[in-house]
DNA sequence: TCGGGATATCGGTTATTTCCGATATCCCAA
DNA sequence: TTGGGATATCGGAAATAACCGATATCCCGA
């Protein structure tokens, strides 16, 4: 988890907005609802919302992923992605105590 | 206090650095010692702990500022660049609350 | 085992960022 | 009032990021 990476996958509108996304899936995804919750999010889902081309989510949801922000389940064809809230609480924590 | 330009202002070393540098202006600046410390630190210190240019560094320190991340302090011919710590208690709430 | 759906990766174009040198501004002291 | 030191701003070259379309991979069901 290295800081810098985590701060340039933070560095871009669709990045941020996937991650607030993410945190409400059933709120955000209702396309969801006939693959289910429990690993997260498909890629599909994701890219539908963000009106982008599959390459380019895949592309930033990989940057997410380096940067230790989402983990992701395979399942089948499905990569199913969430984020990994661990993540988040170190970073928090991080910003107040070193950085 | 813009969060994408948050991100974006500490998505580079050298500007990570800087922040770093200013949480210990005493330890990271001797050459400060003749100028004080009660405003910061001027730039051309910053600049010759960076090895950058100087229009690099200025450059930086005005990004920072727009993060809102440092404030600047004018007296006479020197800017003098400290650290906005309340801009870091913030980021460190809006990660664990909102994003 | 073949075809199609979901995702990943590759190669390229364009926009943005990094960093520089040159120049402008601003302030003080002589 | 002018010369020089400190900082800011401007214009540009090179590196990186933002996207895209095309293609590869991987998995499933027929």
């Amino acid at each position: 988890m290295e800081q810098l990476e985590i701060f340039k996958a933070l560095a871009n509108t669709t990045r941020l907005n996937i991650l607030l996304w993410l945190k409400d899936p059933q709120g955000s995804f209702p396309g969801q609802e006939k693959y289910g919750f429990e690993h997260g999010v498909c890629v599909g889902q994701i890219q539908q919302k963000a009106g982008l081309t599959q390459s380019t989510v895949s592309e930033y949801l990989a940057v997410l992923q380096r940067a230790g922000l989402v983990k992701a389940t395979r399942v089948g064809q499905w990569t199913y992605y969430q984020r990994n809230e661990e993540a988040f609480a170190a970073l928090s924590q991080l910003i107040q105590q070193e950085l």
